[in-house]
DNA sequence: AGATAGCGGAGAGCACCACTATCCGTAGTG
DNA sequence: CACTACGGATAGTGGTGCTCTCCGCTATCT
């Protein structure tokens, strides 16, 4: 396959596939000459991958190289390549609000009190902290109040993230089913706790029955979970 | 209060407040003179908060802008005020996956089995769809088989916050509170599930020993949840 | 054999974004 | 009355994510 070919099979036009590879996040292709080169299924996947996590998980150039190479690197411990992935992934906001290393306490003291086996200095703990010192920074301190409740589904989650990540045997396919899994499951989580919004926010403020009752308007699909077959 | 101050006062660079008024984000000082104006707390409170949205919730400017037209907005219902400030939280990446018909018809399906009271067509549906049809594009279809987990998880949060939100008798300080605890809360919800990652991981990939106990290793502090003194 | 389309590689260019710098004439301040 | 700070406006900056252009070459069609 040469490039014009991956470029319609992904949907990315040719030169920002060219820019991808000068910028190291996609490998080049198999020289058959000089000026010729050939691309396989690997690049397709690896497209596609890079454009999922810019286009849905909303990551930069300069995170998805990183996050590419964790997950292309020799790996030895599982648990370390997974952490490197994991690293790469997590941003952390700018800005030093006020109440910041008060803010810090407050993570620490979750952390301790749910017994995680996290570092105190981690990047999500800082991401974290970071957004607590902005809460407290807009009048919304008491927000530490509800935080148990974000944690216990939070534990929910994860469980169910490993518990589906668990199944790849392939240490390679794992990392990826993890990047993938934590970037764009940030984007559904969002979603989907956005609709859960809107649904309690009707159910209380509208009375029960304004909002138009959803769905059935298209077609009778019948689709559950796990219908959509793999192209 | 006069400019300089405002921007010492926030930590935020006077230019800087300046084209945040220019963009309309920030409302002009009251003019005492031809070329004097004088800003008071409102200002402070609201420069704190596009700080907040753009520094932790990641918004951009023009997304700022919107989500403040729809805090001040006149407001009719409730949620419909709600409605509107969440319409311009809420960001729908771009691209179009092959797979996006048959995901919204996956998370029509969702809202119909789970009851919601959200419109098919709502934003943060469309974003899930994309969402879930990157999933599928990446070879990681089955993750629909989780959405339930998630979205019980998600229940359960969006019941803690509208309990922390429905404190507020005054609708505009709802609004504002439901933007933070919108906005913000996805930062902080996004960190918590990266850390209770890291703890599952650590158990199932180390041997739940391994890793560092955690915090207790600066002070003795005793914080307890919503212990942050207001500033 | 010749025409035509596509290729690899590299550098320059472009559009957008979020500021930032400069300038002007004026206002408040010791 | 010097001096800093201000409001308002315009222009410029640095970073990012592509996109364009050019070159000589190659594969393919007729």
């Amino acid at each position: 396959m040469r490039i014009g070919e991956l470029g319609r099979e992904t949907g990315v036009a040719v030169p920002t596939i060219k820019f991808y590879v000068r910028e190291g996040l996609l490998p080049a292709g198999r020289l058959t000459s000089p000026n010729q080169a050939s691309y396989d299924e690997s690049h397709v996947r690896r497209l596609r991958l890079i454009r999922g996590l810019i286009d849905v998980g909303g990551l930069s150039v300069a995170a998805v190289r990183e996050v590419l190479a964790a997950v292309d690197a020799p790996g030895g411990a599982v648990h370390k390549v997974l952490g490197a992935a994991h690293d790469a992934i997590t941003p952390v906001p700018p800005g030093r609000p006020e109440g910041l290393p008060q803010a810090r306490r407050t993570v620490a003291e979750l952390i301790r009190r749910r017994g995680w086996l996290a570092e105190e200095g981690h990047p999500a703990a800082e991401a974290m902290a970071v957004a607590l010192a902005a809460f407290q920074d807009l009048g919304q301190g008491a927000f530490v109040e509800v935080l148990d409740d974000y944690a216990d589904a939070c534990e929910q989650i994860a469980d169910a993230d490993l518990a589906y990540v668990g199944r790849h045997a392939d240490v390679e396919e794992l990392v990826e089913s993890v990047v993938v899994g934590t970037v764009l499951g940030d984007a559904v989580l969002t979603a989907l706790r956005r609709l859960a919004h809107v649904d309690r926010s009707a159910r209380r403020y509208e009375g029960y029955g304004e909002g138009r009752p959803v769905a059935g308007g298209g077609a009778d699909e019948g689709m559950e979970k796990g219908g959509a077959d793999p192209s």
